[in-house]
DNA sequence: TATATATGCAACCTTTCGGTTTCGCAAACT
DNA sequence: AGTTTGCGAAACCGAAAGGTTGCATATATA
């Protein structure tokens, strides 16, 4: 089992159901009810997304409401940073060049 | 075939592959070299990259260079955006709270 | 022209994925 | 106590993923 951020948003159905308790914590038949698919389907997405710490749970009686651990949502974030980070360099590289055209412009 | 950019993004090695040409173009045999793989799951890797638009190719001879798609890598930031604003706005009505917390103190 | 090199593509295989069905368990009704 | 409801876990299945091997093609080199 791979089981990162990564593999987890992958899937459309559970980067549907990350928005969805984005909003606010839901039970897993709540958000089953948002779509075309089981109630035990979803139920293993939320276990995918609970194994990768994306997603925490709060038992109330017998109904479980899942939320959204948004500390873990900004790893993505860290990733696209580092990338950020390369292409502001190639963009300043450029700036660079335009700036050395127009000096020998004049 | 899916082929959208979270699925492009979900595999390991692409993400790799991504990091190592942000900085500058390669071809798949200088790109394989730096995995213990062969050139032609690489080459399979850079296909996927490329139906998604996120790697571009430039012929020179008999040799092939990839390079990152940024603005394609933007896409990922537009989602995240979007839940960004929704957990600004949450973090907002807990300041809210906060706020008439303090008040009703006084 | 013959050979080496750079590459993509198709076939094949094993593993993983996503969904459904069935089951068991615990909490809440009646 | 018996039934309904909310849930997770396991078994099963077809499809897709990721890797390897072998082959075809085009460009460079001897």
């Amino acid at each position: 089992m791979r089981r990162d951020i990564f593999q987890a948003i992958a899937d459309p159905t559970r980067r549907a159901i990350i928005t969805l308790i984005a909003l606010q914590s839901m039970t897993p038949n709540a958000i089953a009810d948002n779509f075309h698919t089981t109630r035990q389907s979803v139920s293993k997405h939320l276990r995918i997304l609970t194994e990768c710490q994306l997603v925490k749970q709060e038992q109330q009686g017998r109904e479980i409401y899942y939320s959204l651990e948004i500390k873990k949502m900004k790893e993505i974030d860290k990733w696209l940073e580092q990338l950020r980070k390369i292409w502001e360099t190639r963009y300043n590289q450029l700036d660079k060049v335009l700036l050395t055209m127009k000096k020998q412009k004049k």
